[in-house]
DNA sequence: CCTTTATTGTAGCATGCGCTACATTCTCGC
DNA sequence: GCGAGAATGTAGCGCATGCTACAATAAAGG
């Protein structure tokens, strides 16, 4: 029987990719990491891109239920109201990880297909937590992915500031 | 006297570069581009760190360059106009390679300050390309920059189109 | 010409990478 | 208890990385 099952290594597989980036993720650190060996992992996920794959699917996973949990379906006001929340919740210490490894996904360049998928689904979860009254939902969305794509490229570089400035020009202040 | 400079060996560092990533940026690799071996590339820029800040500020140069000529200050009729003629230009075959580098940069991480400054040039840039009846020039950069980065991390997923979408639902149709 | 300096070639080091071969231990069903 | 298969340890392979030691060549100035 399995006594160090994928499920018990991913968790900590994940929060060290999560804290180290990318970048980091070669096998005897991770391993290290979780309290095994390079071989095992191996043994266990098979080849290193088969482990990448269940460790990114087990970040999105993460992510997915965390928005999910901070933003309820139907609770915003207005769009700006919607993309601040948005905002507020992927610069948390919780989030703000994620969205790095994120940004590694894109810079990778041969993920562009898995990166399409993922902001499809992030467009649809944008989609069904737009205010009840938004006229064009489809653009009103895609706007706010821009935007809010946009925040994440400004805030890497440390320039928050500036696209806060550009979220109430372009949307207004919320509220 | 020197025989193979660094100004010689520059422009095919960077070409090559430009067309495989940071990622593929190793010495030997770059050397057979450039046309040279390790070893002399050491020799010529003293350490990979010292070569790739060359490279990398050479890049820069080159596409501030490319922006400067392709879209002269002033000329542009609306914030929209201005937004798509920066994107057309950012998509072209001539310069996509430049924001797949950019993306490499962010997603890097450590260089969070370097790629603050060059944001700051960008904005600039910008600030004296926006049309001359613009309200409050400071907001409308920021919210072109916001856009336009954003637009960048769509098309890196394929997905141009939603970007497309978005600045014409925020900026309205140009012209 | 001849010394001195700039430039280049060859070979290699130490480290890290993904992965594997082989042997061992552990656990569980019988 | 015992055989079978799952789980793990040890050691290492072949390759790539950034970088260096040492020696050879080329060029230039006296």
């Amino acid at each position: 029987m399995t006594r160090l099952s994928r499920e018990i290594l991913l968790p900590h597989l994940t929060a060290h990719v999560l804290d180290r980036g990318l970048g980091g993720a070669s096998l005897r650190p991770l391993a290290k990491a979780a309290g095994t060996s390079d071989r095992m992992l191996i043994y266990h996920f098979g080849s290193k891109d088969a482990l990448m794959a269940e460790i990114l699917g087990a970040i999105a996973a993460d992510l997915s239920r965390r928005l999910d949990a901070a933003i309820p379906a139907r609770a915003a006001v207005s769009l700006a109201a919607l993309a601040d929340q948005v905002v507020a919740v992927a610069r948390s210490p919780d989030l703000s990880p994620h969205f790095r490894i994120w940004l590694d996904i894109l810079a990778g360049g041969q993920n562009a297909p898995m990166a399409g998928l993922i902001l499809d689904g992030f467009l649809a979860w944008l989609t069904c937590r737009l205010p009840d009254d938004v006229a064009d939902p489809e653009g009103a969305a895609a706007a706010l992915l821009a935007l809010i794509e946009g925040t994440l490229v400004l805030d890497a570089a440390g320039r928050g500031a500036l696209a806060d400035a550009a979220r109430r020009r372009l949307l207004g202040t919320p509220g």
